[in-house]
DNA sequence: ACTATTTTTGGGAGCGCTCCTAATTTACCC
DNA sequence: GGGTAAATTAGGAGCGCTCCCAAAAATAGT
């Protein structure tokens, strides 16, 4: 069987290739009657045409890419990036955009998949997680390759790009603030790799909540974590002889792992420590004692962050746009206040 | 800037259009001087030919699709997921495919989909998970299309359908069976949908293992889940009330819903409660108590899937490949025995 | 009825490659 | 050096669309 073509159609229909090409196209200035019989036949020949020649003639894929670099693939425990791909697929389904995923597992890989990435005909556009220095690399590829690009996450060097993130600071200033308006004193933090930019700003936050206040910034009570959850368990173990009496993590993850640190060191939550941790993943609910959290709106975000490249893409690019999604402070048990939530700015 | 062509790189070496292309896709037959010449230009000018036009040439995108159908996207809480999903990307990325990503929120999106995925000019193969009902559907229409595809999982009507899975029935047949041998008499299970083939499977191994070593075959002990750790501990909760001995849950999230349900009611595990989960995600070994439970290969899986599509891309379509993987059973601390780990098969 | 518009239609050119064939160059051998 | 075989090269045709422009058909206006 062989393949049709805009001409066979065309010749089905007793009209000329342009013809059924508007009618595919939805354009007007075509007459009832050919866009009826048009219609007709490519029903019953379950027509669909050609993406690549589509693709080569109007110079557009109706595809964009999801570029998850090598500082990403460590983390792909954390449930953050499901969620993040289920709100970015949802918003590419929504607008009939197709999604290609590269998912960088190696620094070799990068060699080679950086060009594949931006070649042209392929991509009409890119999102690119980041927040790491090495992801100025695959940031500046396709900066010089000039193709439309919209990054989640803040990366280092953010003035001549688009990204799409929550502003960490002040949430986790929030997040730090509530535990020591409930009067708490040594608080603690597992911060995120303190090489990237969600690792700096959550524990600056941190820092100024409790500057701000005349707390004394201890460093014993800052462990550096790594987004997973025996790294929250093993930061845990060295903060507890440090005797704090809350921490904060800067991941929901992380304080999983901190939880069973202080449940095996038989301290109690909220009692002997009270817990804040950041994101509200499904999973800081199923628990007796439910973690007290940061929420970020993770799949709005993926929407959003489709959405804004899909608008650089069709008309064209403006300056670069730094969107900022509101997070909120989801109170519940592990901070020992009454639960409630308290939304940020 | 005007965009490059294969014939500005012809002009700038002194060759033809040609020639290039023959240096370009690697082929023979063309003079060593030739080759480094077009070699230089192609390193000088930044140059990637464009895919488009590739893929409209040679009827072939290097671009293969992943699928998750509706059903899926509801246990997209299930880490089991992301690992299949590094496996897959990690293989294109070692053979030089790209991956498409579906992911299938809705009934309506669907319908629009569905055709979009198979059109041709775009994917040289897809694969599917599947294992539904409802995935028939995505099924019928690849083949339908005569769109080379591998499906994730054995699919209800598995004839004609190339796919990878691992031996359900007997890892859990094994998963019991090691309940029995240590000596518990009440062993109840939470299943998977019962409405799709893992549940099926994973419930009839626990029967057999059952029946096979005369224990009485009680419903009661057997209880619907649905993969998530909420279902798990609310299963658990109905099972309780049966006094069991011991648990098989069908997969590890749900077992960890279940230790939550088993702690609230102050038993304790492995002593009161012998517990085996299946999967061996990595989270099993994060807690005190560390789960027993089926290893399966899932990135290993994903893998396998990607290179038995490409090689029938590349060679063609033999007949219908049904590819099982090995498991283990993965003796920790929840079952009570002492830890060893057992290759099934 | 006969222009003057407007709406609809058809076909050429072109998107940037690959593949094929034929022409050219090079290498080889007596 | 001349003839043959082998290696290399060039360019045409074609992949299946979109876009543009000119031609044809329908409609309007007087």
């Amino acid at each position: 069987m062989k393949n049709l073509t805009l001409e066979d159609i065309a010749d089905l229909a007793g009209v000329s290739r342009s013809t059924v090409s508007r009618v595919i196209n939805n354009q007007d200035s075509v007459s009832q009657k050919a866009r009826k019989r048009v219609m007709e036949v490519i029903q019953d020949t379950n027509f669909h045409p050609n993406a690549a020649a589509r693709t080569l003639a109007s110079q557009r894929s109706w595809t964009i890419g999801l570029v998850l670099p090598l500082s990403v693939s460590i983390f792909f425990t954390d449930p953050y990036y499901p969620n993040l791909t289920r709100g970015i697929a949802q918003a590419c389904n929504q607008n009939n955009y197709t999604l290609t995923f590269f998912l960088v597992g190696s620094k070799d890989e990068e060699k080679n998949m950086y060009p594949r990435i931006a070649r042209k005909g392929f991509l009409d556009g890119v999102m690119v997680q980041a927040g790491h220095h090495g992801d100025q690399d695959i940031i500046g590829t396709m900066i010089d390759m000039n193709i439309p690009m919209v990054v989640v996450g803040r990366p280092f060097r953010s003035d001549n790009v688009t990204y799409v993130d929550i502003d960490n600071v002040n949430s986790s200033y929030n997040a730090v603030s509530h535990l020591i308006r409930i009067g708490r004193k040594r608080i603690a933090t597992i911060t995120g790799p303190i090489k990237s930019t969600v690792g700096m700003d959550r524990l600056e936050g941190y820092r100024r909540a409790i500057v701000e206040r005349n707390l004394p910034y201890d460093p014993n009570l800052v462990v550096e974590g790594d987004f997973t959850e025996p790294g929250g368990y093993y930061a845990m173990q060295k903060i507890l002889a440090q005797k704090p009496d809350a921490l904060f993590a800067a991941s929901d993850v992380m304080a999983m792992g901190a939880m069973r640190a202080v449940k095996d060191a038989n301290l109690r939550i909220p009692e002997d420590i009270a817990l804040v941790g950041f994101d509200d993943l499904p999973m800081s609910s199923y628990s007796s004692v439910q973690l007290t959290t940061i929420r970020q709106p993770v799949v709005q975000s993926g929407i959003r962050v489709v959405e804004t490249l899909i608008d650089m893409i069709e008309n064209g690019i403006e300056k670069p746009l730094h969107i900022i999604m509101d997070t909120e402070l989801i109170i519940r048990d592990t901070c020992g206040a009454n639960r409630r939530s308290v939304n940020l700015k």
